[in-house]
DNA sequence: GTCTGGCACTCTTCACATCCGAGTGCCAGC
DNA sequence: GCTGGCACTCGGATGTGAAGAGTGCCAGAC
């Protein structure tokens, strides 16, 4: 067990390399905070901390630098949250506010988060299966042609084409799009497979191929994991990476067009509260120089997708966590607005 | 005006320094191109080319590299366009094929075009107002709001929320509808202004605001310059820019995520044939070391969206003309085939 | 036991000097 | 108009040495 003052020292440790960027000694650290012992005290302590795995010397006669188990120890215990000030606030709502549709309200999230944190914003769409079903359309476009549109109370909207087995009717087509508005309207999508199941046997003989084919496409959609989108900005923040760029950015920059890797990373964050992973926690190879925070959103009490901030494991925790957590907040207000 | 050598010399400076990225001096040039002088002959070459503003030489004692009016007489007179091999041509053919829909069509011209030219790739979504009308929907959401949603024939889907100024009823609903498609459908979008200027006559003075009102969010959704729309990739390539990274990558990311920079200038390009513009061509700062190569692309004979390649203004020109044209072509035919 | 001052030691970093070679420009000659 | 030769320039690589930051350890003080 780490003494009171250890864990000092390691905080002042991480607030110093934060802000700096370069390792930190001793005698500097007595400088900026006065913990109330010599630099020859504080370097018994480095010295154990390093034993613990929490810090490491870059080489030898170099101050020493948080390792992972460091910042984890650090964002785990002691850090808390920075909150916003009040200007802050009422900056991201006027900022937000502005937004016309989803995608409007997406992409100024992924700048107001990049430009507060100034770090890689990543903010997913409202997922499909979290949300409810405010309607469902079906046009005819040619005579076995639909083309079903999904809306849901997040503003989101997803269209697919149905080529159907069998010419469909005008008044099949009317009976059918009342049929599933007034079964699935306002029910979450995750219910809707179990709402819809019957629907066929409602409809004569001839027109059932083609609403079970509707049917299906409907079920597809929701399942379909490539569904699950996502926006990124503020990559431009990476050349405040490091010194050693060409290697360090590459792999970043590779894993963030991988929207596979980033969505997968969302989705094993918690799913209620915030969520920080540092470094080689992330499995990702060309992650594990960085740290992600992420939290959900929702316009209700539940998360309907999540956002984060992608940056080096060097970052300033409290206040990406301040930030991000805020604007979580704010977003979800406006989608529940909309 | 330059002989017939001093040209051949340029081309293959350029094919040279694109090749090694490094200024290339008189002799590697005689011995990796047999232009059957000497290097002393190169030599003076070198300085005519110089003196007319084609070439220059980093410092002194360094082989030449082209300048922006080098390449520009490159890539006009000395470069042609390299067609895509047979295997290229079904690679793009295959890749493009799978889409689903349009996002899907979008996306995996981004990626693409990244991977064959190994550059930052740039699609921006077809032009609602070059596009024709497929189908124009409205859904009643409550008693006072309407839902928009537009359809084109190139797939895009846009919508947008009306606040009634008074309730309006089914049967209005089902009428504005038959009737708003009955003069639009199958039509360009740019003359939808002059084909429902006169609709709200039709109605009961009643309903009058509302059919205003929905006409009046119709054209806005037209008019908006924000809905050109554009999806970007490969921004990994950046790091093979140069050696000197930082500086270099920041302002071109930063200008990137401006998509108002992008999309005004593939506005600027010419509208039909291939656009390259070179370095300093670019009057954005950021860009002002990239070069732009983007063409056109579109359904039917007529571009209804453009697309290109950003990338350091040592690159392959030919090459990727040649990809740049093969792509847009390909995706054309997906469209019109969807 | 814990903290402190002192001291020797280790390494990195930077400045400065040097050397090497690629490439040039120019000139005289073919 | 082309070529070979030659002096010159300058950037990049290499090496040396001094400076400085930081460490680890130890003996002594509280």
């Amino acid at each position: 067990m780490l003494s009171e003052r250890r864990l000092q020292v390691l905080r002042a440790i991480v607030q110093d390399y934060v802000g700096t960027e370069e390792p930190v000694g001793s005698k500097a650290l007595t400088e900026r905070h006065n913990l109330g012992v010599s630099p020859a005290t504080v370097r018994n302590d480095m010295a154990a901390l390093e034993d613990e795995g929490y810090i490491a010397q870059p080489h030898t006669s170099a101050g020493r630098i948080p390792t992972d188990k460091g910042y984890r120890l650090f964002v785990d215990k002691l850090a808390g949250v920075k909150p916003m000030t009040g200007p802050e606030r009422r900056a991201i709502q006027n900022f937000l506010d502005g937004a016309v549709d989803l995608d409007d309200v997406v992409a100024r999230t992924v700048r107001l988060l990049a430009q507060l944190t100034r770090q890689v914003a990543v903010v997913q769409y409202p997922s499909l299966t979290r949300s409810t079903v405010r309607h469902v359309e079906l046009l005819s476009l040619a005579p076995a042609r639909l083309m079903l549109v999904l809306i849901t109370d997040t503003g989101r909207v997803e269209q697919r084409m149905v080529d159907c087995p069998a010419p469909f009717g005008e008044s099949s087509l009317a009976d059918l799009r009342a049929r599933l508005n007034s079964r699935v309207a306002g029910r979450r999508f995750s219910d809707v497979p179990r709402l819809v199941e019957d629907l066929p046997e409602a409809f004569e003989a001839e027109d059932r191929g083609t609403v079970t084919m509707v049917l299906s496409t409907l079920l597809e959609t929701l399942v379909e994991e490539n569904e699950e989108r996502l926006m990124i900005g503020g990559t431009a923040n990476l050349t405040r990476f490091g010194h050693d760029f060409p290697l360090t950015i590459r792999p970043v920059l590779e894993a963030l067009e991988e929207q596979v890797v980033l969505l997968k990373l969302l989705g094993e964050a918690g799913d209620s509260g915030m969520t920080v992973r540092i470094g080689h926690e992330i499995a990702h190879e060309g992650l594990n120089s960085t740290s992600v925070v992420s939290v959900g959103y929702g316009s209700g009490g539940e998360a309907v997708a999540k956002l984060g901030v992608v940056g080096p494991t060097r970052m300033d925790y409290p206040g990406t966590m301040g930030a991000v957590r805020a604007v979580a907040r704010y977003v979800g207000q406006i989608l529940a607005e909309s």
